[in-house]
DNA sequence: TGTGAAATATAACGCTA
DNA sequence: TAGCGTTATATTTCACA
C-alpha cells in the first residue's frame, strides 16, 4: 500500500502551492482517476498502469499526499450488510443562527452515531444529514432522540433514500487542459 | 496495505451468510472502526492495536472483504486544492417517472463530470446531487447544461454547501450487541 | 529513471485449543 | 471453527548511481 510518508531530504510538493489545480499534470490527473477507482491498487500496478517507472510512481504519490491532494484513505462498508438498510436524508432546520449555536450543533450531528455524512448548507435548511439506520423504527427514533431533541432545532424534514451512488468526481474532465 | 485478495483454497466468509450483522464480533468491529479511520494502516499496525496475531488480523480484514462487509477502498480528495472550492446540493426533480426514465437519468447524472454523489430519493424530489466545481459560473453551467438540459427535468433547486463531514458512521454503537 | 538491498506485508501451511 | 506462529513469496521503501 502507499502508505503514511515521511520525506526526509527531497522536497517535492514545493511546486502545488499558490495555484494548486494549475500544477497537476497529466500523469497526476491519471494516478489520481485509478486511485479513486481502487485506492488499495498497488505502486507496481499503478506504475505499470500508467507505463511510469515504479520509483517515480511512489514518489508522484506520495508528493500528492504531501501536498495534501490526497488526504486519506477510507473504506467502502456495505451499510445494509452491516444491518443498516435504510438510509435517509434528514434536513434540519434552525430557529436561531447564532453561531455557536449552528456550530455546536453541527458537532452534536456529525457525532452521532448513524450519521454517513452531514453537510452545512445555505438557505431554508442549515443541516442535511445523511444517515443510515436499522429500519424505520430506528429512523423514527434517531430524529426524535438525536436530531429534534436539540432546542436550536426548528423543523426537520426525512426523506427516504433509495440509492447512493458515488458519482464520477471532478477528475473525469481536465478543467483548464 | 490490505489490498485486492485471491483466495486459493480456503473459504473464509462462510460464516455471514443469512445474518451478516449479527455474527460481526468485536473484533470486527473494531476493525471496521480502525479501518474507517485510516484505510492505510498496516496490517502489522492493526494487529498490534487489537492485540491479534498478524496472520489473524489478515485472515479476519481478508474475511469481511469476501463477505461484501468492505467493498472497496477510496482516497479521499481534497476538492478546493485541485481547483473545485465550491460545493453544491442540487435537487432535482422529474416530470415523468417513468422506470426508464428515473434509471436513465440517475445514470446520467451520476456519470456527470463534477458529480461526487448522486442520491435518489423519495419524496417530492427525485435527486440529490452533490456537486463541485469550480465556481459561481461553472455551477450555473452545471445545472444548465448537465442537468436541465434533460428533458425528464422538470425543475431543480440549488443549495450552496458549506461544509460536508464525514459522520461518526454506523460503528460506534453495536445494535444488538 | 533505474537498480539493489533491507524492511515489510501477504499467503499458505500446520498446529493448538 | 478461530487463533497463532512460521515459512516462502511478493511488495514497498530508501539510498545511490
Amino acid at each position: 500500500m502507499l502508505g503514511p510518508i515521511t520525506l526526509r531530504n527531497a522536497q517535492p510538493p514545493a511546486r502545488r502551492d499558490s495555484d494548486p489545480a494549475n500544477t497537476l499534470d497529466h500523469v497526476d490527473r491519471q494516478l489520481l482517476i485509478a486511485l479513486t477507482e481502487d485506492a488499495g491498487v498497488t505502486n507496481k500496478a499503478l506504475a505499470g498502469r500508467l507505463g511510469l517507472a515504479e520509483s517515480t510512481c511512489a514518489y508522484r504519490v506520495r508528493a500528492l499526499r504531501e501536498a495534501g491532494i490526497i488526504t486519506g484513505t477510507r473504506i467502502q462498508l456495505d451499510l445494509a450488510l452491516l444491518g443498516y438498510p435504510l438510509q435517509a436524508i434528514i434536513m434540519v432546520r434552525l430557529g436561531s443562527h447564532t453561531m455557536a449555536n449552528v456550530n455546536q450543533l453541527y458537532d452534536a450531528l456529525a457525532a452521532t452515531p448513524g450519521v454517513v455524512q452531514a453537510f452545512h448548507v445555505a438557505g431554508a435548511d442549515d443541516f442535511y444529514l445523511h444517515v443510515a439506520v436499522e429500519n424505520a423504527e430506528a429512523l423514527r427514533d434517531f430524529v426524535l432522540q438525536h436530531v429534534t431533541s436539540h432546542r436550536v432545532v426548528r423543523q426537520t424534514e426525512t426523506h427516504l433514500v433509495f440509492d447512493v451512488r458515488g458519482g464520477a468526481g471532478v477528475l473525469t474532465a481536465p478543467p483548464g487542459r
